[in-house]
DNA sequence: GATAAATATGTCGCGTGCGATATAATTAAG
DNA sequence: CTTAATTATATCGCACGCGACATATTTATC
């Protein structure tokens, strides 16, 4: 056993995480296209038909990511139309993100997405539930310190 | 059960292996920086301690990219010595790359980051091996086709 | 052997995603 | 009540990662 197995692309988790990633966001691309989204900010659309209203911090705690990732895609959705942006009149620091008519318009439109992705990579229900319990373990693993 | 169910964040597979890829970024980052990499020159170097020499073609096959993300990409790390970059003499389209001196030297210090990483997040054994198989089913799904 | 098709690579513009850093508003501490 | 710490957001620069498109070289077809 060599002292560089380890090295090995095979032998990583992070490279298909890092590859299923690109390969599943390839995949909602041309169907995001009819709605004029891409997929962080359809993700981002999902928080919103959810909760209709957030402020920034709890969107980036939703979709894990900063605010430096958060602040120039909402100002394209508001471009766009699918949100209302305002600062919150009780503390001036938080930004108050709600959801237009156009924005709930746009969920009728993606209501096939999600089973139209799940066709494509054709998993099982089993696999799907490991999948998502294992990834969600990596996702909020140390969730304080990071 | 609401129509708009599946479109719930927490029910979407997309979503946390999304985010499991960031997470997984994030940790590598202060690893690499001591080799002066990114993660994904990162991997590039991992295909070439593996492979000492390929074309370009070889790499994005490997690492399921395009050559719009890799030709830059090698540019950098030829500017940084960890690789050498020419044309094939017999099939001038071909771009030979082939790992230096320094880039070898690299892989002595990329030796525990494997380990460093898969202690972070403390999956099992089993859990790993189910995990791999199945996100290598989405990768490689319909290949042909992607 | 000219022309078409295929192959390998390169460039452009756009939207992330990040660390680092800055700013403004609120809260805590003395 | 002032100062320090905390919180929420914003900006900058860099490196991807992609579709669309372009170019050069080789191979296939007639």
């Amino acid at each position: 056993m060599d002292k560089y197995e380890s090295l090995l692309l095979k032998n990583q988790l992070c490279f298909p995480t890092y590859a299923a990633a690109n390969k599943i966001l390839r995949k909602y691309q041309p169907l995001l296209e009819k709605l004029d989204l891409t997929y962080t900010q359809y993700i981002v659309m999902m928080v919103m038909w959810e909760k209709k209203t957030v402020n920034e911090k709890e969107l980036c705690d939703s979709l894990r990511l900063k605010t430096n990732t958060i602040a120039p895609l909402i100002k394209r959705l508001k471009e766009k139309g699918f949100i209302d942006i305002k600062k919150d009149k009780d503390d001036k620091r938080n930004l108050i993100i709600s959801i237009t008519k156009e924005g709930e318009a746009l969920k009728d439109k993606a209501v096939d997405i999600p089973s139209t992705i799940a066709e494509e990579f054709s998993l099982s229900e089993e696999e799907a539930q490991f999948l998502y319990k294992i990834l969600y373990k990596i996702i909020d693993y140390e969730k304080e310190k990071n």
